[in-house]
DNA sequence: TTTGGCACTCTTCCTATATGAGTGCCAACG
DNA sequence: CGTTGGCACTCATATAGGAAGAGTGCCAAA
């Protein structure tokens, strides 16, 4: 894929191409040679400039909207610059205090992964996306019923990873407490050899002569894990926000592809996908433009981060706005905040 | 407000009205006199027509966007249309049944306004939101402790309305199953009482003297509750479906607006004011424009209808969109879907 | 009361033209 | 040989001038 080996790149070359997306990222307009030499203090002339300039279109590394305009980088060019030319702009230390403040008054996991999308967005001033991944292989730990009022009787069921699902079942008769218990460790017991269909039919087949509609309820809640499994099979979820926030920038003013981001956005697979990709990747990654390989972030970058429980990646988290990003802000940012996340969620569970 | 009494507005006015606002409805375009002669079998010269132009326009039903262009209808146009004009276009039996169908697929009541507001945002091309409003003063019914693998123990509150909450406590000792039925029974009796805090205070008390950890379990579920009733009195929550439909009117094009909009939608709250106003109404209600009182929505229009559960009205439910938009199909479509979405939760739960 | 006629107003679209930014190339310079 | 100034050239952008077309308002006649 990498054409350009930066080898040969010459150093000079490397060291306007820097200046060069550092300018443009500031100013989101193309930069002139003219431009470019003022601005440091370089001492070469526009012209040469402009032949440095000829170089690195050659390469790839930038190109120029129209005969005279300036130049703008293309992804390669972003790449290079993300890769080796960046200098990083760590968090002054109060910011990462103010951080940790906010993550220390979210309450429930599920506040903190909300809290923590929504710093992301605010202060990269784009969207900021954490995803919850599947967790690994579902099973269900416990099975309770709980009987309620009339002929209802309350499923519980507690999955690995302490998550916890209900459902109410209204039956044709009603069952004392010692029954529902007597079916759920009958239940709990049979679950504990796994295989959920087997379970699942003789219960079917009893059910067929003995008319026994507690075996209905068996039968809920076996349905009610399966559906949980198959939905774990999709992929997780993700918490978004500021979405809006990307409708402020020039880049995306085009409302077609806006809304086809919006509606990958609901779809949720694209995405997820793509983060799934980032959790296998230690550390910081950024997808650059078409490199994520979805069309409708084309115009976009995303940077993201695993983050980790226990010492175990759980999920990615990251931000997405155009490829005209501040990457030397937004990188550590990301990572921080996915260090604070885990933390955060380490204390909370 | 209604400057306007339909008592000063000519029959043949009225009639020219009605036609100009279906024309513009369907073609978006301002209707000049010569357009509008010709489209219906009328006799009546463009000259004719623009007479009455010129009233409607004194009226303020009408205006024109610029010197040579036709026509649009304004707010009160609109409001008049709809109000005594407007010819409803019921819904075809098969699609009532192909609705019918949809709602049934769906499980659990949360999947039934994700289905609705589904089906409300493709039908309609817009955006379809769902309330489910704050359940009138919020009760406990029923707690109960499951003891889970080492000392965790799971709360379940069921409270009216058939919703639950879970919440997994570690404690600092195990309790047998006995203790803890126990404990859920000494407190389904002492919450029917229905004073929380003096339950609380006394648990407290009790809890300094014994200092007996499985009270902290109680209190524990005490503080659920407590936390739902507050969440609760800030006023219900809904579900939105097809927000990018939106993007696709000419009429919303202002990129600005649509994020005002947009943010509208995330922040929530004038949304469900706005809904909420419109479940003390009966029946179909149509905000056109300003009408709604929220400046996001002068571009929009909105067509609700309540929603009842047994009789009484649990959610208001509607659809968003452009202020040129189709109220004869609309206004059934909001009205069935209403009641089949009452229907739906009532076998539902 | 209705209608045809007519002048008038605006928007829209096209064309021409000037402006200016920035390039590429070349020849000269150190 | 790298660097630089000069210069012709390109192209986006902005501005102005018409021409076309749609639609109105008003008036006088039917």
């Amino acid at each position: 894929m990498s054409k350009v080996s930066s080898a040969v790149v010459s150093d000079r070359a490397q060291q306007l191409l820097k200046l060069l997306v550092e300018r443009y990222i500031r100013e989101g307009q193309p930069i002139g040679s003219r431009t470019l030499a003022r601005g440091q203090g370089l001492d070469l002339s526009p012209a040469s400039i402009r032949n440095v300039m000829a170089d690195l279109e050659d390469l790839g590394l930038v190109k120029a909207p129209h005969t005279s305009a300036g130049r703008i980088p293309t992804v390669q060019g972003y790449r290079l610059f993300v890769d080796s030319l960046l200098t990083v702009k760590p968090l002054g230390q109060h910011e990462v205090l103010a951080l940790q403040d906010k993550f220390s008054q979210a309450a429930d996991p599920q506040q903190v992964l909300v809290t923590a999308s929504s710093l992301l967005s605010e202060i990269s001033s784009m969207a900021g996306v954490i995803m919850v991944p599947r967790r690994e292989q579902p099973t269900v730990r416990q099975v309770e019923f709980i009987s309620l009022s009339g002929n209802r009787v309350l499923v519980v069921l507690v999955m690995n990873g302490n998550q916890v699902q209900n459902r109410m079942i209204t039956t044709s008769r009603r069952y004392s407490p010692a029954e529902l218990t007597q079916a759920a460790n009958y239940l709990n017991h049979a679950l504990a050899g796994k295989d959920f269909n087997k379970v699942r039919d003789a219960l079917l087949v009893e059910m067929r002569e003995t008319q026994e509609s507690i075996n209905q309820l068996m039968l809920a809640a076996i349905d009610m894990a399966n559906r949980t499994f198959q939905g774990g099979e999709e992929g997780g979820d993700y918490v978004l926000a500021g979405q809006t926030n990307l409708m402020g920038y020039a880049e995306m003013a085009d409302i077609d592809r806006l809304r086809q981001l919006f509606d990958a956005f609901n779809r949720k697979r694209d995405i997820l996908h793509l983060l799934d990709q980032a959790a296998h990747a230690q550390g910081v990654q950024i997808f650059i433009g078409e490199e994520s390989g979805y069309e409708v972030l084309d115009a976009c970058s995303v940077v993201t981060s695993p983050y980790e429980v226990e010492g175990e990646v759980v999920g990615v988290l990251g931000v997405i706005g155009p490829t005209r990003m501040a990457y030397d802000r937004l990188i550590p940012l990301v990572d921080v905040t996915a260090k604070l996340l885990g933390a955060a969620l380490n204390q909370n569970q």
